[in-house]
RNA sequence: GAGCCUGUAGCUCAGUAGGUUAGAGCGCCAGGUUGUGGCCCUGGAGGCCGUGGGUUCAAGCCCCAUCAGGCUCCCCA
């Protein structure tokens, strides 16, 4: 896990606020829920089966109750729309969210115990609009930011119904083939076959890349809702490519998946995906409620505006550093910050009693634009040095007129 | 969970075949300038050399373990 120190921190405010700029105009609105979460929402939610449940949680107990640092953040909310009946409030809800989440695994580059996302849902809605809606949103937060250089891949992973067809395809596929599989592979193949297809051990390759695709297998229903997605997308120009081998890690998804990766981020290379889940709010006790929703990492979107030299935030100017020589002029200027900061300036000054020196440096390293320089001299004639940082040109000044002349500008 | 690599000052890194008080640049503090930052000069502070154990007369350097990080695998954001 990392901390984010001054000097870093300004990229993260800067980002977050861009994603909540963009949230804003497509009227998406935010949602917390706490970062703990009770252990068997997460397992139904996500699925038993996936690492993610299986072996990536932060797990406790506390009394009869079982509660997991969250890994991920749907689930959350699928369970505060049904805990606060959402359905009721009528039509569809779009909701974003932006926050921490665990998982422990090995770290490594785009990959931390702790790491941030921020995601959307849109429940309510089982309309290729809706799925067309949050890829688009995904897509502008990519975009508004100038990163460039992604891939969105598209796929359908099916209703139940097209999927226990694909399956037994799957199955029959690589069953004369076992031994060629890896260890991992085939345990899959019992388990859940269509994880093979994100395999990326090299004696898989061969027999993935001649498998059936999923495409072959779709119903109407849902061959109909990805041709229709696919329309969307076209119509509002955003690029994507067809992978009929896109699977996701979470057990919840229905029909459209997708993924944005980047080639910048090395081998952790997702951005972000997500995908339609008509099923889930249904299994976790709530009302059948359609939804799509996509999850992103911060981090990983951090790495990519570096990547592409994308100016982030930089280190905040200060308005006035209060120099003095004294300690009449440190009783007054300790008086004087103030007024100073009720008018809106920023406003700091030496609270370790050093040299004006020290002082002056202080405010070099702080990036303040002025200095006022107090000592006896100011105090008699009640008229202050004001000293312009960058240009190194002084005036002296009462301090009304000083307060006037930095507010004014 | 697996493989390979790395861990010396706040930061970036040197440390020669194991041999006295562990170095540099930048940064920090102070002085040169007893009322003035950025340049320059001088001085100073700051390290149980990731941690624990072992080998040796002697370990930053060798061995083992462990923790942390990097790159892969796995998986995902």
């Amino acid at each position: 896990m990392v901390d984010i120190l001054p000097g870093e921190v300004e990229k993260w405010h800067f980002i977050e606020s861009k994603i909540r700029e963009i949230a804003r105009t497509f009227h998406f609105r935010e949602i917390r829920t706490p970062l703990l979460e009770d252990t068997g929402l997460i397992a139904r939610g996500v699925g038993k089966t996936t690492d993610i449940v299986s072996k990536e949680l932060f797990a406790f107990e506390r009394g009869d109750d079982r509660y997991v640092l969250r890994p991920e953040g749907t689930a959350s909310v699928c369970r505060a729309y049904i805990q606060h009946n959402l359905h009721l409030k009528g039509g569809v809800q779009k909701f974003f969210y932006m926050g921490p989440m665990f998982r422990a695994e090995r770290p490594q580059k785009g990959r931390q115990r702790q790491f941030h996302q921020f995601g959307a849902e849109i429940m309510g809605s089982a309309d290729p609009l809706a799925d067309a809606e949050i890829i688009a949103f995904m897509v502008a937060l990519y975009r508004g930011l100038g990163i460039k250089n992604t891939r969105l891949r598209l796929n359908s992973v099916g209703d139940p119904e097209s999927r226990e067809a694909y399956k037994k395809a799957l199955v029959e596929y690589f069953r004369p083939n076992v031994n060629l599989l890896s260890d991992i592979s085939q345990k899959r193949l019992e388990t859940n076959p269509m994880r093979i297809l994100d395999s990326k051990e090299p004696e898989d390759q061969v027999l993935i890349e001649s498998a059936p695709i999923i495409t072959g297998y779709l119903n109407e229903e849902s061959a109909k809702h990805l041709r229709q997605v696919q329309k969307h997308l076209d119509r509002l120009g955003i690029e994507y490519v067809d992978d009929p081998r896109l699977v996701r890690g979470l057990d919840y998804y229905t029909r459209t998946a997708f993924e944005l990766t980047s080639p910048d981020l090395g081998s952790q290379d997702a951005l972000g995906g997500g995908g339609r889940y008509d099923l889930l709010i249904e299994e976790l006790g709530g009302p059948a409620t359609p939804s799509v929703g996509f999850a992103a990492g911060l981090e990983r979107l951090l790495i990519a505006c570096d990547a592409m030299n994308i100016p982030l935030g930089t280190q905040p100017e200060l308005d006035v550093y209060i120099v003095t020589r004294g300690d009449d002029a440190k009783k007054w200027a300790f008086r004087h910050l103030k007024p100073l900061r009720d008018a809106g300036l920023s406003a700091s000054m030496d609270l370790a009693n050093r040299s004006m020196k020290a002082q002056m440096k202080e405010a070099d390293r702080e990036l303040a634009k002025w200095t006022l320089i107090v000592g006896d001299d100011e105090l008699q004639s009640e008229q202050f040095t004001l000293r312009n940082m960058a240009e190194s040109y002084e005036e002296k000044l009462h301090f009304a007129d000083i307060l006037k002349k930095l507010v004014g500008l």
